[in-house]
DNA sequence: AATAGAAAGTGTAAATGCAACACTTTTCAT
DNA sequence: ATGAAAAGTGTTGCATTTACACTTTCTATT
């Protein structure tokens, strides 16, 4: 066994997480930010973050910390990179590692968002952020752009079941432009992934559009990356 | 200002770097590996690794870390991923960074390498690892694969100058599969930022090849990712 | 001096995937 | 009855990717 000393003669830190959280409403995403009531860097913008306790992993801190914040415990996370320059958190040094979640905007908790001081910000509306909130920003959106186009993790965003028209406007607003109506249909059409429910949603036209739904064990079966 | 109890009512964890450190030669991808002499976990396998010290950022632990097994300072590292699970290290609570290094194998300092006790192990022929190292490998060569489908990183491997075959070799051993060699120097030839050097490398081949090397300005200039 | 061996180097044609493009259908509110 | 608003639907050209085999150059050997 290694001997006590093998650990003890090194330092210790601070470990937290912060959460990029994602949304999506008017066609545009969003991130959910707080507007700080508290130390440090009170009145500022901030991430949601909180310090790693004892026996929880990093996995669930970010979760525990989403679910204070959104009272949801199922969102789609992903671990995107971990910051520890000395000097990062200017009180003590923070080792923070940076998560990326995904929330159906429908869904969440306005009491526990409300009681944060937290708000949605679309994307070009974000103010300066403390720390090196901003690159954290910048790294998760380029890290989930990226996992967007290799698998369909937007649909993470959208309610259980979607019409093709939410669909393309989200994955218009997550890659930045415009996409052809008819090409996307084709591409979604080969993924038996994404299957139609045969229900109907009339809330958006006249004539109603289709409602489909992600067939998660099809996917699995299909795909692996 | 934070008050001190902002942060002191949190637990501290050590802190670790882990580092997968990737070489070439003979045709195949290896990493070198420690077969440890010293406590924790004495004769096991696993990878370089080491603490991060009081006033070092990951990246700088990372370096130092590699340097301090190959002697070298200025290798191709990125960061992989945090693991955190309580009970990874079995003998206290330790957050590693893995980060993963390129190597090109002509150059590492062979004394410093000796007394490590490290060895360079080809990635098919690689033993278990301690703790959760194995993750670690499967993590960081899914990383650098990708990431050599959309830039040059592999060049890194090889010496200042190279030869297409040389080349070619190191893509087949990365990506896994063969590769047309018609196809595969029409790619190159569209690369402008890789550029034939003049010389001729007359070691491998009685012909001699033209010797090639990575252009950075002109990479940089052409190319964002 | 001839030659055998070994790696370097070179072009074309078929197939596949991707991008561009505009009109019809359906339904409901007026 | 009709106008408005969103849903839904195919084809063609272009670019990229893949498949495929022989010639050149050099030197070590005989």
């Amino acid at each position: 066994m290694a001997p006590k000393a093998y650990y003890s003669i090194h330092p210790k830190f601070h470990a937290a997480v912060d959460c990029i959280i994602f949304g999506f409403e008017e066609g545009e995403l969003s991130l959910l930010l707080l507007q700080r009531d508290f130390e440090p860097a009170k009145g500022q913008w901030s991430l949601m973050g909180g310090f790693v306790e004892e026996g929880e992993s990093l996995d669930d801190a970010a979760r525990r910390v989403v679910a204070e914040l959104t009272g949801l415990s199922d969102l789609y996370m992903r671990q995107v990179h971990t910051y520890g320059d000395p000097g990062r958190d200017p009180g003590e040094r923070v080792l923070s590692t940076a998560y990326y979640a995904l929330v159906d905007i429908k869904r969440y908790d306005h009491a526990l968002v409300k009681a944060h001081n937290a708000h949605w910000v679309k994307l070009n509306e974000i103010p300066h952020l403390i720390f090196d909130h901003d690159r954290m920003v910048q790294d998760a959106l380029r890290f989930m752009r990226y996992q967007a186009t290799v698998k369909p993790v937007g649909i993470n965003l959208l309610p259980e079941e979607f019409t093709l028209t939410q669909l393309q406007t989200l994955y218009e607003a997550i890659l930045g432009e415009p996409i052809d109506k008819r090409n996307f249909r084709k591409r979604i059409a080969s993924m038996d992934y994404i299957e139609k429910t045969g229900r109907i949603d009339k809330t958006l036209s006249r004539k109603g559009a289709a409602l489909y739904r992600f067939n998660r064990e099809k996917f699995d079966g299909n795909f692996k990356i």
